[in-house]
DNA sequence: GAGCACTGC
């Protein structure tokens, strides 16, 4: 992924003059003073002295992320050693935002600022401030459920309402409540039965006694805890937290014109390719933004785009169309952010990533369809699939937001305002649109027991909890009694994976092939290993030729995975570990691989295999002995098992859905009578034409 | 012979 700055600018490193230094740091300060939140600093301080919990909404701009902490570490909150821990959903903006408040500091990232996400730890003893992602703080509180060495966690971003941010507000209410308990009297025997059932009641209670034991010198100050949010939803978390005090901050944003069609389009694309002409011919200089679905429709429109184009005069051709999407090699994601040749519009066509992942420089109009592609979740089949939705209300919000981040913009919507008033409030939180297995496993590992019954800040449908549950139970993490299997359930909750794979590394190691299953269970963890430009898809066939395995897709996977690292162990001793990263990325360009997920598959393969050394399974291989192997992916993946049937289709036994092989696999042509698969894709549906375009805009 | 929103540990 591209470095895609959230809200500031870049960072330069510490090797300039002092002058320019000095410059530089006036600069800084300037900058900060004239944020919204600065003129609240004390009172912010004071909030959050007298109320353990807060609730704070600010609007983008308002400098809320980079600020808030350091006006804490200021106010003292770091003392005895403390540390304010501050979490993001995406790794992204964990690192763009420590980077600038390291150097808003004064100080070098990793020193008193710092930020921790998965595979990339820039933290030291010395951290007081520490950004993360959400997903790493959960997995922290499996080794310390107390959060013990934080005074103060900062929930960013809560309205996102991801899987990870929704578990976590959970756990903190709970830890908050413990924490005040054990501050009174942490080290008595008895405080076991009276935290709540958490985290001590655990059956687990061992690893707890020994972190408690540690404690018993110092006492534990309350853990203070703020949730911050960009949306209007402040009651929601205020009534989660028992009517928690809840602050305004003003954002900093230009205004942005919306504009609706006067009727319903029937076909959002062609009704995108019009709007995105209309603004070209009519409107001033400014660079466009669409949000389209996917891939396919992208592609679709770029071509559209790019024909309609040749039928205009020469003079005004002066357009370029640049897609991002996320599985899109970064170097070509990169082509968004480099400005139009002079006198050229820019139309960047995107997928959700430009919602929130990715600020895109130069916006001054945003083409909102009013689609989005989204999860949903089919408990009765225990199945996962995407679809195209409407957007909510609060998706269009930010969206627009995107054309006013540099100056005034506009926003066409492609529906009309009746439509918009119909849609949804905010999105569906996540964790009503997903399977829970890994969320119950973990949960479980904290020590709650009664998922049913945990306070989360929605409930998801019992349905889909005793589904996982039942999937769990399944895979042997779970006994008769849902509580975690020893040592089976308690090595599964261990490790970062999708709970399938983490039963196929245990089972695989029973089998004498940990070996392929670690490269096997990394390979599947990453996306879209092959890539497969269309202009070059006949190219990419030949090359993906090479690696196939008549024994299946898994395979295939483990032959790339050592073909790539033969290539890196021949030039390993020749040359540094930069060229060999570029030498790798050559290789991946010349094979059609992604060298960005081939690159986060093996930084996975390395964690799962530290996991599985500490928990001392046996990391042996099987050598040719591949039916082994295949019979242990058999063993663990029976939930995703499907049996040919007579005229050639499959039926998946789980949920007894008829399925077919995708022709990308090496087994499309072979239908061998039972397969196992990763994953279900359903096919896409049809469009209806139509045209004519009128717009009005909103009072 | 068809096509995979976006995150995260």
């Amino acid at each position: 992924m591209p470095s895609m700055a959230q809200g500031h600018g870049g960072v330069r490193n510490s090797t300039e003059n002092s002058n320019d230094s000095y410059a530089r740091r006036q600069n800084i300060l300037q900058q900060r003073k004239s944020l919204p939140i600065a003129s609240v600093e004390k009172r912010l301080a004071d909030e959050v002295r007298k109320h353990d919990i807060l609730i704070i909404v600010g609007e983008t701009g308002s400098g809320k992320t980079t600020q808030l902490p350091q006006f804490l570490f200021q106010a003292g909150f770091c003392r005895d050693g403390k540390v304010i821990g501050i979490t993001q959903p995406r790794r992204v903006a964990a690192v763009t935002v420590a980077k600038r408040v390291a150097e808003e500091s004064g100080v070098q990232l990793g020193q008193r600022v710092g930020y921790s996400i998965r595979f990339d730890d820039r933290t030291s003893a010395a951290t007081k401030i520490k950004y993360m992602t959400d997903g790493l703080l959960l997995r922290e509180a499996l080794l310390d459920p107390y959060l013990s060495r934080y005074s103060v966690i900062i929930v960013d971003e809560a309205h996102e309402r991801t899987v990870h941010t929704d578990v976590l507000l959970g756990l903190l209410k709970k830890v908050q409540k413990a924490r005040s308990k054990s501050g009174h009297d942490h080290s008595s025997a008895d405080n076991k039965k009276t935290s709540n059932g958490f985290p001590l009641d655990n059956e687990n209670g061992a690893r707890f006694n020994g972190i408690f034991k540690q404690r018993q010198g110092g006492k534990l100050p309350p853990l203070k805890l703020i949730i911050m949010s960009a949306s209007l939803d402040a009651h929601v978390f205020s009534e989660y937290f028992g009517g928690a005090r809840a602050v305004h901050i003003q954002g900093r944003q230009f205004p942005v014109d919306i504009l609706y069609t006067l009727y319903p389009e029937t076909d959002y694309l062609d009704a995108a390719l019009i709007t995105i002409f209309q603004i070209h011919l009519e409107e001033g200089p400014g660079d466009i933004l669409v949000f389209l679905t996917g891939q396919e429709e992208i592609e679709s429109v770029e071509r559209l785009v790019q024909e309609r184009l040749q039928q205009l005069p020469e003079p005004i051709r002066k357009l370029i169309t640049v897609p991002i999407f996320s599985s899109l090699p970064s170097e070509q994601q990169m082509r968004v952010f480099a400005p139009a040749a002079a006198g050229f519009r820019k139309v960047i066509l995107a997928t959700n990533i430009a919602e929130t992942s990715v600020t895109i420089p130069g916006i001054k109009y945003v083409i909102d369809p009013g689609f989005v592609k989204a999860r949903s979740y089919d408990p009765s089949k225990g199945m996962e699939s995407l679809n195209v939705v409407p957007i909510s209300k609060a998706q269009a919000l930010q969206r627009r937001g995107r054309a006013g981040r540099e100056g005034p913009g506009k926003c066409f919507r492609l529906y009309p305002e009746s439509e918009f008033e119909k849609l949804e409030d905010s999105t569906k939180p996540e964790i009503k649109r997903c399977n829970l297995s890994n969320v119950i496993l973990q949960l479980k590992a904290l020590g709650v027991d009664d998922i049913i019954g945990f306070d989360f800040l929605e409930k998801p449908s019992r349905a889909s909890i005793i589904k996982s549950l039942e999937q769990l139970f399944l895979l042997g993490a779970l006994t008769d009694d849902c509580k975690l299997s020893d040592p089976v359930g308690h090595q599964m909750s261990r490790l970062p994976l999708d709970p399938i794979y983490s039963k196929a590394l245990i089972v695989a190691s029973q089998f004498n092939c940990l070996e392929e299953m670690l490269i096997t269970v990394a390979m599947l963890s990453v996306e879209s290993i092959f890539y497969a430009p269309r202009e070059k898809l006949e190219e990419a066939r030949t090359a993906m030729k090479c690696f196939a395995s008549p024994e299946g897709d898994h395979l295939t996977l483990i032959n790339v995975y050592r073909t790539s690292d033969e290539f890196l162990e021949k030039r390993k001793m020749e040359i540094t570990k930069e060229k060999n990263e570029k030498l790798l990325r050559k290789w991946c360009k010349e094979n059609f691989i992604n060298s960005r997920s081939l690159r986060q598959a093996r930084d996975v393969h390395s964690q799962i295999r530290g996991h599985a050394e500490q928990m001392g399974l046996c990391v042996s291989s099987c050598g040719d002995d591949m039916l082994q192997f295949r019979r242990c992916l058999a063993a663990s993946f029976f939930l995703n098992a499907a049996l040919r049937q007579p005229e050639g289709t499959y039926r998946a036994l789980a949920s007894g859905q008829v399925v077919q092989i995708h022709p990308s696999s090496v087994l499309f042509r072979a239908k061998p009578e039972c397969i196992i698969f990763n994953e279900l894709y359903n096919s896409l549906m049809s469009r209806v034409l139509s045209c004519n375009m009128e717009w009005e805009q909103e009072d």
